[in-house]
DNA sequence: CGTGCACTTGAAGTACATCAACTAGGGTGG
DNA sequence: CCACCCTAGTTGATGTACTTCAAGTGCACG
């Protein structure tokens, strides 16, 4: 555990609440009737969330990396997005009373537990908090549509490159990237279940990234020589976090 | 303009902030402080909203058809969402500064215009209010993993089947669905940029899926013999809207 | 010292894109 | 009225990006 990072702490930008933090991204003891019940630590591959099912708490991933996917009839599954430190997880499983999605850790990982009946009655009498989190849902639609965009009309090195920027700029964002070289901890299949390909595919790829100079994966290392030609390659450009 | 229809008065489900509609789906001289500004008629093939550019105003569609896309930069498009009335339009481009994508009509269309910064006021002071576009946004993003899945895993007879059910339903959420026929204002590129695919081959999945008697789009005209079919051979399944 | 799993590479099949030709309405000017 | 064009739709032929199947490598762990 000591290895992974967690989200330094008094993080403004990365916390999901948009609530000044002190000891964890998700300190909700700050905000008068706060709603936190502790941290759990998880083993890798642990189901937080499950497809479908309800849930009375809400998390904070506080440190580790988790992924939310979907899993289809034939067992195939599509994987929505890549949670790091400081994500929220689970509203829709607590407002809706059940997710389209599951929710499992990729590493051993820390969440923050927060009472979703407490939450969503806070959210109720702090319009602020509420407005906040509006904001971070409008936010998290935008990168939504930037890899609906991806699926739809990229090639599968572009979508690679994509993936990588976009994970690089969201851990920097967070006080977690340490420079042109950094750790991803996600197997082959993970990837293709996040772009949209065959585990083969996304093999050659990497390789033809690498022969190209413009991204190298090896083993579970990540080094991107020059990110501004593979910003130029795969269509990415960073979306600045709303400040404040 | 008469033979489209406009959102049923009275319909709450659709509404884009929860908020009790009389005359009009957005109708927020209901809400103390409301900030409604009035309507505009817009042609078919307008912009309203232009990726990258901010917006003073907020807009909920009353009648017609609008496309949310982004353009990406060798001018190709993807469309990110269909809007139908009753739909919630720039709240990035004026919560942010300025959203990723643009917002056009496919048929003449009729807007209603809300003033930005009082909406916001609005959002801050009314936690109710904020709390329900929560929950909206959140929905909004089930949707959208939604086609992130379809995107990643599925193939354009599917893809279409996918979409044409979803219409249907969110048609018939908001009153507009007129039985098993029912009209697509949706040229064959729009539907190729909604799907991911090229304009030929969606020609081509369109007649498999008439060859199979899953689906029939001739004109603009589609009948769904047997929906239920259909739902399982492009795994659709209705999502609950969420009452109240 | 096997046994299993992630990864890697090769060969063959499939689903899609691209290019190109043709058809059918719908408007415009003569 | 027809000749004209323009655009949306349709179909055929060919190329390519990806998937699937299959075999083999390297390393971790009993």
């Amino acid at each position: 555990m000591s290895t992974r990072s967690a989200l330094p702490p008094g993080n403004r930008t990365a916390c999901a609440l948009g609530i000044p933090c002190r000891a964890c991204s998700c300190e909700l003891r700050l905000v008068p009737g706060g709603s936190k019940r502790g941290r759990i630590n998880v083993a890798p591959g642990a189901r937080v969330i499950v497809q479908g099912r309800s849930t009375r708490s809400i998390y904070t991933l506080y440190e580790g990396w988790a992924a939310r996917y979907r899993t289809l009839p034939d067992g195939t599954h599509q994987i929505l997005d890549i949670l790091l430190p400081g994500d929220l997880i689970g509203l829709p499983a607590a407002l809706q009373g059940g997710a389209g999605h599951s929710v499992r850790t990729l590493t051993a990982a820390t969440f923050c537990v927060l009472d979703a009946n407490r939450l969503t009655a806070l959210l109720r009498r702090k319009p602020r908090l509420a407005f906040n989190m509006v904001r971070a849902r409008v936010r998290e639609q935008e990168r939504a549509d930037g890899w609906l965009t991806v699926l739809g009309r990229m090639g599968a090195g572009e979508r690679i490159g994509y993936l990588l920027l976009e994970l690089r700029d969201r851990l920097d964002e967070r006080g977690l990237a340490k420079g042109r070289s950094w750790s991803l901890p996600l197997m082959r299949a993970e990837l293709a279940d996040t772009l949209g390909l065959s585990k083969v595919h996304v093999q050659r790829a990497l390789r033809a990234l690498r022969d190209k100079g413009l991204a190298n994966l090896e083993g579970h290392r990540v080094i991107i020589p020059n990110s501004r030609n593979l910003a130029r390659f795969s269509g990415y450009s960073r979306v600045h976090s709303t400040s404040k």
